[in-house]
DNA sequence: GGGCCATGTCATCAGTTGGTGACTTCTAGG
DNA sequence: CCTAGAAGTCACCAACTGATGACATGGCCC
């Protein structure tokens, strides 16, 4: 241990807090927000539970900071515009869903059915999702059309994980993707 | 959540299993698995709690009882051919969501994050949902399209579950479904 | 009517959850 | 060095969950 060099992680209150966010957003997407413990997320985050209270205030607030302080639906977006339709396709269809790009999906999916997340979820779906995604589609009936898309998107998603990451058609997918 | 529905209140074996299932199935589609409990369900069917355990066995049978014995998803397609994406369309974007049709679809939507009833849902949702759906569509490449289907239905209905029952285009909607 | 089993009631268990406050330990600043 | 306060640890709570076994009670057959 030598004190001249820089402050190793240990003691850093902002580093625990990302480390305990970041562990968060992994956990809520893949288990949901009720399926997951205060004590899985430090757990994961190599962190005393009672610190996410701490930080945060509860698992409501910290499942609003997950959802505010995330990549949005924009990440799913990028690239030029032409392959649009294929690129989603091929992410929707064939990509597996561990992908960080999935995970804001995955957690307005998971979290849904929980009263206190949907709330939230309600709260931010519109600034992290559907207003970034009509802003990219644009065009004359944008907010119709990205509505349609994130049914076709949750739609797929949901299949795959009802049925644990099955791959649909790629092919029909990308058919059907552009609407 | 409702009243006890059975008009008379004997010791009847079948009728209190009967309002446990109702009660049950209720719950799940409208709470989702976990956010339903054994109490909950005991005072909506009018019965101690006790009593559901000992007639299924546990909270898990219940879930699997209510999956296999209740109506399958051709009560959302019966009707005649022609009309067939019109009406999908319709039940998807106009009709309320409280109608019994959308049970199976909600408990699917709402219970898939929980690692109990997922498994459930996987083992039954072939037969509820998938088998019936494409028996029903026939033709060539019916698998396909059936989960096709399957994605936009479920994407369709958890758009509104996660916005409360908004009402999509019905007119765009109905557009997508000829697929 | 009497006995008996099905039916229903009750108290209670063990486990888990989110959350809190008192305590310890480390680090920064003088 | 030494202290003040931040950062982290620990024990514990109250609420809730699903589940169980002992007990009470009603209805049916003899």
């Amino acid at each position: 241990m030598s004190p001249p060099l820089s402050p190793v992680r240990t003691r850093n209150a902002a580093a625990t807090r990302t480390a305990i966010l970041e562990a968060a957003r992994r956990r809520f997407a893949h288990e949901g927000y009720d399926q997951t413990g205060l004590r899985d997320i430090a757990s994961d985050a190599g962190v005393d539970a009672a610190l996410i209270s701490r930080y945060f205030g509860g698992k409501e607030e910290l499942f609003e900071e997950v959802l505010t302080c995330g990549p949005n639906i924009a990440e799913f977006l990028d690239g030029d515009r032409d392959s649009f339709g294929e690129r989603v396709a091929q992410m929707l269809a064939v990509e597996p869903m561990r992908e960080e790009k999935f995970e804001l999906f995955l957690i307005m999916l998971r979290s849904a059915s929980s009263p206190k997340a949907a709330e939230a979820i309600r709260r931010h779906s519109h600034d992290a999702f559907y207003q970034p995604l009509e802003t990219w589609l644009g065009g004359d009936d944008a907010a119709v059309r990205a509505r349609l898309l994130s049914c076709v998107m949750m739609g797929a998603t949901m299949n795959r994980v009802i049925h644990e990451d099955y791959l649909l058609d790629g092919q029909q997918r990308q058919e059907l993707c552009e609407a």
